[in-house]
RNA sequence: GGCCCGGUAGUUCAGCUGGUUAGAACGCUAGCCUGUCACGCUAGAGGUCGACGGUUCGAGCCCGUUCCGGGUCGCCA
């Protein structure tokens, strides 16, 4: 039988208890991380989510008390009554190590069984295990601060959204589908058999109604849904700082976004985000690192090498060249060293494996460097190149020949592999501002057009002209946020003028009467009075993942999905009963 | 859907060229122990080698299938 708290109540949280409180009593309540029973002495740390507390029997301690502190085990709960003294013996590795508490009253609140795992950031148990007891996992103390930390991100969010006037309102999440884009999340309709609603993979279409009501700055720390393959920073459901503003245009929009930046990382972290925040073009940011989120905390820039090897005898780098493509590299500085050459036969296979046909490299040790298509270069041409990309005695460059499609985003992902391997990447964090998307992207396997963005995206006024010539001319006015290689925030000016959405629902494929059907109570509404609007949605997940240093989302998220979107610990998704379905009118569906 | 990595005691791992009774550390249980804090000492318990099938005189190890988990590409307007 368990103790209750009857009579007492806790005083203190047990990682707050310092040498100022040595003569108090108090009360205080948690977990028994470990007891140590020297014979006539017990220790037991006591933990809860503020941290450790050692609580200490000895011959002066009442023999009952003694003879149940014996009795408690790893993980029970216990709450203790006592006066805090001086310890005889200081712990320097924590913050109460100079106190402990002299019990006079111990209640065991709840006994357990041996956890499948040791509740300590030092447990190296298998993710897989830890996720099947999350409960247990979220115990650990690193956990427990990115779970703090998470909230004190959102609510700093909250105070400087409400300090800048934005009004925090709700949107359904039980939706219209409009299967543009990710996949929906779709849930069976009872009163209307046949018929589903979507779960938002954003609040995109009534944040924009909120302007067209007038709200002028909406917020919203909003769960969406996307029925996607998940990744290291990917689950199906996320929650994103969403907002929009009124009567602004884009300058005015970024100030917000990165005045957010700036006060979030001073309030919860003690950083400074120095203002404005760098901006770079997305056709800049492909050029320079080879990706439209670049990770510009080290250099290693891409090198266009083209104009020297046009001519070449050396046909894999001429004829590319020839056909509208591109070699560029990389020098990878005082390299040579790390990267013998199996490493660079591993990296030529993690090259094939993102598409590209190849690496060519030249491995700069002895004077003469070492080159993989040396003896195809003819007199000064390898020269030439090492000269054009910098290179000195010590570096290894890295080239790849091909359309550019292919050998911008190989060497971007080349780039971070290669920094990773020479562990060059300081501790930092780079915001980065990524402007002037395109607007379209030409889908090679559908032969066609498609947007880059969700339709409502404002084309920066000069391309207009281009929408039905040259659609690949046409930028957005759409920005990302990105920060050390990670795409935190993506936004846009929205179109407001009915006659030009009409063109953009053209230009995309979508006939007239497919986008009444789908939009038709945005249009509608924007012929009612509809003020220039425009916002942005932050990845929440993502940033807190960054700020508590974590490799993965699921680190930050109280209880994740994992890879095949299941949760390991309820085990969701799961059969329901015949009944249920029944009601909504769903058949059961057997494969094959 | 493709590719790569992993699954052996409660946990983390080792396990040789296929060879007798599958090991270690931590944890757990019991006993001893008055200043520990990764307490110490002694003893003990603990295994469907992810599952199924095959090869073999013999499989943790080789082969096939499959399940589970991770990473990544596709995908994520």
């Amino acid at each position: 039988m368990n103790d209750t708290l009857q009579g007492i109540k806790r005083t203190d949280y047990c990682g707050t208890l310092r040498e100022t409180d040595i003569g108090r009593e108090v009360t205080v309540c948690g977990w028994v991380q470990r007891q140590r029973d020297l014979g006539g002495l017990i220790f037991v740390d006591l933990r809860d989510r503020t941290g450790l507390l050692q609580l200490a029997f000895d011959d002066n301690t009442d023999r009952a008390v003694f003879e149940k502190a014996g009795e408690l085990r790893s993980e029970f709960v216990a709450a203790a009554r006592g006066v805090i003294r001086r310890r005889a013996a200081v712990n320097k590795d924590i913050p109460t190590g100079l106190v402990e508490v002299e019990v006079t009253e111990l209640r065991i609140l709840s006994r357990a069984q041996t956890p499948p795992f040791e509740i300590s950031d030092d447990c190296n148990a298998r993710e897989e295990l830890r996720l099947k007891y999350r409960y247990l996992d979220l115990r650990r103390p690193k956990l427990q601060q990115n779970l703090m930390l998470r909230h004190r991100v959102v609510k700093a969010t909250r105070d400087y959204f409400d300090s800048k006037g934005f009004l925090e309102i709700e949107t359904p999440v039980l939706i219209k589908s409009t299967p543009e884009g990710a996949r929906d999340y779709l849930v069976p309709s009872r009163l209307h058999h046949g018929e589903f609603y979507a779960l938002p993979q954003s609040p995109q279409i009534y944040k924009q109604l909120l302007m067209v009501s007038g709200y002028d700055r909406y917020m919203q720390i909003a769960r969406c849904f996307r029925d996607e393959d998940l990744r290291a920073d990917r689950q199906p459901e996320f929650t994103q700082i969403d907002c929009e503003l009124s009567f602004v245009d884009m300058e005015e929009i970024l100030e917000i976004g990165e005045g957010f930046v700036q006060y979030l990382f001073k309030e919860t972290l003690g950083v400074d985000v120095p203002l404005p925040l760098p901006r770079i073009t997305y056709t800049d940011a492909m050029n320079r690192f080879g990706s439209d989120k670049p990770d510009t905390r080290f250099g290693m820039e891409i090198c266009d090498v083209s104009e020297l090897v046009k001519d070449s005898a050396f046909s894999v780098f001429s004829s590319p060249i020839k056909e509208g493509g591109s070699v560029r590299g990389i020098v990878a500085k005082d390299a040579a060293k790390t990267l013998t050459r199996k490493e660079i036969d591993k990296l030529t296979e993690y090259v094939r494996g993102i598409g590209a046909k190849g690496l060519a490299w030249v491995r700069w040790v002895e004077e003469k460097p070492a080159c993989s298509f040396g003896k195809f270069m003819a007199e000064g041409e390898l020269e030439a190149i090492l000269s054009h990309m910098g290179a000195q005695q010590g570096d290894v460059v890295l080239l790849v020949a091909d359309k550019d499609k292919v050998v911008l985003p190989t060497l971007g992902a080349l780039r971070l592999e290669v920094a990773r391997k020479l562990s060059i990447i300081p501790d930092q964090y780079n915001f980065l501002w990524v402007t002037e998307f395109p607007f379209f992207e030409w889908d090679e396997d559908a032969n066609t057009w498609v947007a880059m963005h969700h339709p409502f995206t404002a084309p920066m006024d000069e391309c207009i002209q281009y929408l039905d010539s040259d659609k690949g001319k046409v930028r957005a006015k759409a920005y990302d946020l990105v920060l050390n290689g990670v795409e935190l925030s993506s936004g846009s000016i929205r179109i407001t003028d009915p006659t030009l959405q009409a063109r953009m629902f053209a230009a995309l494929g979508l006939s007239d009467e497919e986008a009444a059907r789908k939009f038709g109570f945005l249009t509608g509404a924007f012929q009612y009075g509809a003020p220039p609007h425009g916002g942005f949605g932050i990845g929440l997940d993502r940033l807190v993942m960054l700020m508590a240093g974590a490799d993965s989302i699921r680190e930050v998220i109280a209880f994740p999905k994992v890879q095949n979107a299941s949760e390991l610990m309820s085990e969701c998704p799961s059969p329901v009963d015949e009944v249920q379905l029944r009601e909504l009118g769903i058949q059961t569906i057997t494969e094959e």
